[in-house]
DNA sequence: GAGCTAGTCAAAAGTCCCCT
DNA sequence: AGGGGACTTTTGACTAGCTC
C-alpha cells in the first residue's frame, strides 16, 4: 500500500447510497464503463447541473477503483473484495465490512494512529491539519483533496469514529486489535518491525530458524542487523512484547540460532496488513520527536540508549532546519541512492544561497576527518551545496582544516555544529544564524543569511 | 453577524495509454 | 511518435451550520 489515502470524491456516503452502488456495477459487469457511469447518473447525480453529471459519476467510479470495489480500466470489472461486499445483504453489515478494508487495506489505521497521535497532543483537528499530519508522516495529500474526508465519513457512519473522536471500543471490535496491541507494533524499531514482517510473510506456524528469518528479512528489505546484537536487539524484544515464541535451540549458554514462531496475536489477519501500513512509518519515529520541546529534545541527544540519542539527534537537526525555513525532504537516506553510505536528514530551499542541503548527525565525542570527506563524496551523489555535521562532541582540528580547504576550492559549503552550538541554539533557537554565518564566512567571506 | 469549518459542487489541469 | 480520449488529480467557489 503506497503511503495515500483513496481517492474518495462523489464516493461519500452523503452522496451514494452503497447497495445501491453495489448493484450497479453487477448490473453492469463485463460492459464498458459507459453505460454504468450512466446508470450512477440516473441513479445519484440526475440532479445535478447536467454539464457535470458525467463528471462527477466518473470521479465515483475513480473513487470505487480507489477504494479496490473495481478493478482499474477494461471495463466495469469488479473485484472480489467488491463481489464480496456485494454479497452481504444487511446494509450495517455492508458498511462495517467496507470500514474493515479501510482499516485493513486502505491505511485506515495510518489515519486513526494520526488522530490518536493529535488527540494526545492535544492539537485542533480539522481536515486541513489532519492532512498536514499525514503528509508529515510520509503521505502526500493535497490540502484540498477528498480523500480525508471521505474515508473520515465512511469511518463515521461505521461508527469507528464520532467526528474526529476516536471510538477504541467500536474499533478494536472491527479490526480484532486493541489498542495496545496496535502499539505494540507500531512502536516497533525498524529491525525488528522487517524481522517480524519477514516472518510474517512465511506464513507458517511452525517454528523456523531466526538466522534464517534474519537472513530473509536482510534480502527482502535490504535491512542490515547487527549481528553480535542480534539476539538483544531484536528477538528478546519482540519476545517479551509476546510478538514471537522462541524455542532455544541449545541450553546454557549455547550460540546457536533459536528458533521462532508467530504467537496468537501475531498469527491473526491483521497483522501483516498492519505491518504494510506501518512501513512508511516506521522510519519516521523521528517525527513524533519533532513535537518534543527542545529541552527535552537536548535530554534525550544524552540518553544512554544510543537508538533514542540518534532520533533525538535527528529530530533536533530537523527543528533547528526549520527554523531557517529548510523543507524537509527524507530522513535516514541509506542503499542505492547513496550507494550504501548514509545522510541523516536532507532539505530543500528556495530561499537560500545554498539551495540542497544535507545534514549528519553525529553522536561521537570527536568527528574525524574521514567522516567529513565521506559527506562530501556524498554530496556529490546527491547534488547537495551545503552539508551541516551536527554533533553532541566536538571537530577534530584536521577535520575543520579539511573542510576549509573543500570550501575554499569547491562550490559546497560546511557547517560545523557542536555540543555547545547546540546548546546556544537551545537557549535561543535564533542563534543558529549567528553560527551558521560564522562557519561559512570562515571560509567563504559569504554569508548563509543577510 | 463575522469568522470559521466541513462538505459539496464545478471546472480545469495534468497524466496515462492506446491506436494509428 | 504523436494525437485524442479516458482517467486522475487539483483548484476554487459556494453553502450550511456552528461558535463567539
Amino acid at each position: 500500500m503506497p503511503n495515500t489515502l483513496p481517492f474518495g470524491t462523489q464516493f461519500s456516503p452523503n452522496q451514494i447510497e452503497l447497495p445501491q452502488l453495489l448493484q450497479l456495477i453487477i448490473d453492469n459487469e463485463g460492459d464498458d464503463t459507459a453505460p454504468l457511469i450512466t446508470a450512477i447518473v440516473d441513479t445519484f447525480f440526475s440532479t445535478n447541473a447536467v454539464e457535470q453529471q458525467r463528471n462527477m459519476a466518473g470521479n465515483c467510479k475513480n473513487s470505487l477503483v480507489s477504494y479496490g470495489i473495481l478493478e482499474n480500466g477494461g471495463g466495469v470489472r469488479i473485484t472480489a473484495f467488491g463481489r464480496q461486499l456485494h454479497e452481504i445483504a444487511d446494509e450495517t453489515e455492508q458498511c462495517e465490512a467496507l470500514v474493515k478494508h479501510i482499516l485493513k487495506n486502505l491505511n485506515g489505521m495510518i489515519l486513526i494512529d494520526v488522530l490518536r497521535g493529535m488527540h494526545r497532543n492535544g492539537e485542533r483537528i480539522s481536515k486541513e491539519t489532519v492532512v498536514e499530519a499525514l503528509n508529515s508522516r510520509g503521505f502526500d495529500l493535497s490540502r484540498t483533496s477528498n480523500n480525508v474526508p471521505v474515508m473520515k465519513l465512511w469511518l463515521n457512519k461505521a461508527g469507528v469514529l464520532r467526528g474526529w473522536r476516536i471510538d477504541e471500543h467500536k474499533l478494536s471490535e472491527l479490526t480484532e486489535l486493541s489498542e495496545g496491541e496496535f502499539r505494540l507494533l507500531r512502536t516497533l524499531r525498524p529491525e525488528q518491525y522487517y524481522f517480524l514482517r519477514a516472518l510474517c510473510n512465511t506464513a507458517s506456524e511452525n517454528y523456523q530458524r531466526a538466522a534464517d528469518i534474519r537472513q530473509l528479512a536482510t534480502a527482502t528489505y535490504g535491512i542490515t542487523f547487527v549481528e553480535s546484537n542480534f539476539s538483544q536487539s531484536v528477538i528478546r524484544p519482540l519476545t517479551d512484547r509476546g510478538l514471537i515464541e522462541i524455542q532455544r535451540a541449545t541450553g546454557g549458554h549455547g550460540a546457536r540460532t533459536p528458533l521462532v514462531k508467530l504467537t496468537e496475536l501475531t498469527k491473526r489477519d491483521i497483522v501483516l496488513p498492519l505491518l504494510q501500513q506501518l512501513e512508511g512509518i516506521i522510519d519516521r519515529e523521528v517525527i513524533e520527536y519533532l513535537q518534543k520541546p527542545l529541552e527535552e529534545l537536548r535530554t534525550d541527544i544524552d540518553a544512554t540508549d544510543s537508538y533514542l540519542k540518534g532520533l533525538a539527534l535527528e529530530a533536533f537537526a530537523i527543528r533547528i532546519m526549520r527554523i531557517i525555513g529548510l523543507d524537509f525532504i527524507q530522513t535516514r537516506l541509506k542503499g542505492n541512492e547513496t550507494a550504501g553510505a548514509e545522510v541523516d536528514v536532507l532539505f530543500d530551499s528556495s530561499r537560500l544561497l545554498y539551495t540542497r542541503w544535507q545534514v549528519q548527525c553525529k553522536n561521537t565525542h570527536r568527528v574525524s576527518l574521514d567522516q567529513v570527506a565521506k559527506e562530501v563524496g556524498l554530496s556529490h551523489v546527491l547534488k547537495t551545496n551545503a552539508i551541516v555535521i551536527m554533533t553532541t562532541g566536538v571537530v577534530s582540528e584536521k577535520a575543520r582544516e579539511y573542510a576549509t580547504q573543500i570550501m575554499k576550492t569547491m562550490n559546497l559549503c560546511i557547517i560545523m555544529v557542536e555540543g555547545s552550538d547546540i546548546d546556544a541554539i537551545i537557549a535561543e533557537p535564533t542563534k543558529i544564524l549567528e553560527i551558521f554565518n560564522r562557519e561559512s564566512l570562515n571560509a567563504k567571506h559569504i554569508k548563509v543569511f543577510e
